[in-house]
DNA sequence: GATGAATGAGGATTCATTCAT
DNA sequence: TATGAATGAATCCTCATTCAT
């Protein structure tokens, strides 16, 4: 069985990406059953996902699960929010790192795609099981996303004030600039190489919305 | 239930997007158990919908699918396959009446994007649900992506050669574009307006993908 | 389809034994029903086959049938009633054939075990599907069963007082030498001839039950 | 329910034989399960027997065979294993106790006749059940079958070659001497006492197959 | 912490049969 | 006579979860 030789947890970062995305999960066992979780609900969706093929996965019994994990929507409300908390600690580091606001988005798009591509099996479970959550557990997940958004908009709106970017809306503007990112988690499987990648796509991106160059020159 | 009031052409037509996507589906209960399908695969997913939800949606008994379909996996490929095949007709359509390569262009973007948002529905379905199809079923599905996309590879290509577009990587950009319009369907719930989500989409992408206007100049 | 080729008399009666039994279904169709499901019956028994396959091997719709008779259980109670009365028939005919006790009993061994090789197909489906059927409907078919073990009974009681037949358990022979005819129907598929059979087994009933020599002779 | 009452050992072995046949099945549950379908599989036959109906039988939940075994069918194939193993190894304790050729073989008749009186609910099964038997599963018990049957034919032949026997046809000798103990399992209902039975049946065999007296007395 | 057995709810699907045509 | 659509009942089985150990 795969997961048998996957147990180790170089192997498992293959599938699972960022290893340090888990350290938070202290015990063992409940770290495996939730990569386990993790890869399945990413392969096959939540609800196509049994516990007792996590529970294999992680080489444990099928009931082992339960003594770390109240129900399989535990399983995917904490993968969520592990996730989501991660993204948005990631672009918050890159805003950081940012001299001036052009820079900034342009670290920020390019930390955001690469997260993605580099995490894409965490990512489609992030984006495509969403709707699965029930209302009572989304709050906070919707905090994050929100808040992530949040950063992009305030940087683009920013951007515009500084007539650095020429934005016709706002609001489509930031998703759609999202959406190239988040799309990322839906197709890729490994090529190109997540810098490649993000270099590209927040070239892009800049070009999308900066002031066309005759302007700026007659600005400047 | 909703879905009783909704029994209606015009009632089921504001869930389903454009009625005439299932036209070719010529038995009338078999057109209202495609719709409810579709209506519940979007909403719950797949494997969260059950053969009895479908049935009371389309106000028959829970086995009436089965003089139609197969099997549930039928009606997810045979919505699967509708509507690639959809927007594939659209994206061909908007091509054939475009006037040179930007223009093609501009009128595919803004006939994709306004597509996923006016079906958002539908395109819910395509996108969540592809790996759902067994890879045997899978076959055609792939071909009708395969070509759409080359629809605009192909146009982007041209433009470089035209000294139009000024691109850096081609892959990359195709599926960025496309990722924009694709994940229309992840959050569009009405707002804004398809056609002026569609323009503005196809003005950001304008701006990615066009020559500098100073190099146009140049050229000129 | 084996069914469209098997359409015709010949080759139907290949599969369904001597055709003449099933004369006097007057009408084709009705015929083709029945022959369809005695096939079915007996090659899968009566709970593992569907009135669709049955409609299918007949070449007619799922719902043909019903017009021919009122439900499935009927298709086997006919099929069961003439069957039964074919045997008594047949035994009937042969006991009538014989010169003396000796000569009755084989001839009716051998064309009790004739029958049940040459109509092993309706055979399977008297022997094994008789439990199937509902008491109410099973009283003709008792009586039939009664009526061929009674002329074996008969025969070998008379036998016995004349003097010819040395029998320690009457019903224990009696039902022995029929369940050597009857298992035919379990394990025979065209091997050997029916005829050589028959006269194999005959010829081994009438040495379990003769007198032996010796004490014939001093008799005699 | 009756089932209720029978739960004792006691009690079931009444309906399922030789209580030992089923020592080898060690859980107690599974054992209950088993013999609970093999009482339904008899009486009814395996296509019209439920899995609700076993498991009520048992005094258990609807689900809980499956905790046992994978399916339905999987109660059949092991039903039917342990079922043909018994028989071979009651033929075979019955040859091993004989002193010559004409003794075992009358061992054997008189072993395997009072088997399938004895054990009339398993072996019903056991013959009526073969043809449900996928052919994947069904390896294991043609090679019984076969096993058994060689071990009659083998001795017919040893006594054909020792003069003690005296057989037109080898193989429907075989085949209806067993025919005689395997559709016991179809008549049989208590009556006569399995010893008498068995008795009878195989003096009726031996006065089939032995060399008349006056030639034996001739050669001897 | 871990497990094997057990369970209730529910799932997709099949089936014999009916009905309108 | 024949059919396509429809249906209610039932079937096998899966699943997430619990419980005793």
């Amino acid at each position: 069985m795969a997961a048998r030789a996957g147990r180790g947890a170089d192997a498992a970062s293959a599938q699972t990406g960022d290893p340090n995305l888990w350290d938070r999960v202290e015990n063992a066992s409940a770290r495996r059953v939730l990569q386990a979780a993790l890869v399945s609900f990413s392969e096959r969706g939540y609800h196509a996902t049994t516990t007792r093929r996590i529970s294999q996965r992680a080489d444990l019994s099928p009931t082992a699960m339960y003594a770390h994990y109240r129900s399989k929507m535990d399983l995917l409300v904490v993968i969520s929010e592990i996730g989501h908390a991660a993204v948005l600690e990631a672009v918050d580091a890159a805003i950081a790192d940012g001299t001036d606001t052009t820079d900034r988005v342009r670290r920020l798009v390019r930390t955001f795609t690469a997260w993605h591509a580099r995490n894409h099996t965490v990512a489609r479970v992030l984006q495509y099981e969403m709707r699965t959550i029930p209302a009572e557990r989304f709050g906070p997940i919707r905090a994050l996303r929100r808040d992530t958004e949040a950063r992009l908009r305030d940087l683009l709106r920013a951007g515009i004030a500084e007539s650095v970017f020429a934005i016709g809306d706002l609001e489509v503007a930031t998703v759609s600039i999202l959406s190239m990112g988040i799309d990322v988690a839906r197709w890729y499987d490994g090529e190109p190489d997540p810098t490649a990648l993000a270099d590209a796509q927040s070239e892009l991106v800049m070009r999308m919305i900066a002031v066309p160059n005759q302007e700026r020159s007659e600005i400047g």
